[in-house]
DNA sequence: CCAACCTTGACACGGCAGTGATAAGGTTGG
DNA sequence: CCAACCTTATCACTGCCGTGTCAAGGTTGG
């Protein structure tokens, strides 16, 4: 075989093998099968686990957050809507408390990181 | 004053007093105050609040879809970074199981509404 | 043949989303 | 003035996310 296995892939991407497994349930990075029913990661799968990496962690996002982006560009009638909605919203974030709209979104993550109090 | 309060817009809306107050933390409908810190809803919120509703159950959304879009709007960066990403990533949804990738994302929306075993 | 590795399935756990209920206290309209 | 309504804060509960770990069983390479 010319790839990696989970542990390997594992070792390589700085994710642990159950992520790999729950990212490929996520339906995210998706490795090829041996006959038997092993994973293989090559190279695509390796750049497309370390990026995804990079960019969770960079912009602070979920595995869902990406699977919704995804949906976004698959459904027209989905992206409309959502465009729709929000166009009509003129949500004025400068009468909310500073940082309170947006740290909803981030909120849960900033504790995990210990950022937030 | 010539909008309704929290409850007055529950009943108008469908939605419950406890979730506009927890809708308006998550930035998405944010009301106007009288002096005294009462909550007015106006036409304007009342669209807002009914149409958000139709888009959250018709194309089964979280709160935070709706928030993360709006991020993917206003972040260039991160709309950039996602789109290479998603870009990168020739996912055969053919090879996966049919169904599941997709179901990732709706599985939870699915089991709530008794669909999915 | 067998140690090392893989697979799926399941239990566990802390944390957050969504939601209701309840308490303690301020506001309002008739 | 007072019943009815509002506010914030908090406790509680179900269910999913991200993760680790362990069990039972199949695969592989030397």
């Amino acid at each position: 075989m010319d790839g990696l296995t989970i542990n390997e892939a594992a070792q390589t991407t700085g994710w642990s093998a159950r992520m790999l497994r729950y990212v490929e349930q996520a339906g995210l990075v998706s490795p090829e099968r041996t006959g038997a029913g092993y994973r293989i990661y090559g190279p695509g799968e390796l750049q497309r686990l370390a990026t995804l990496k990079e960019l969770l962690t960079r912009h602070d996002l979920s595995l869902s957050d990406i699977a919704f982006a995804r949906r976004l560009e698959q459904d027209e009638r989905l992206a409309a809507d959502v465009q729709a909605w929000l166009a009509a919203t003129p949500e004025r974030p400068a009468e909310v408390a500073p940082g309170d709209w947006l740290s909803f979104e981030q909120l849960r993550h900033q504790r995990l990181l210990g950022i937030a109090p």
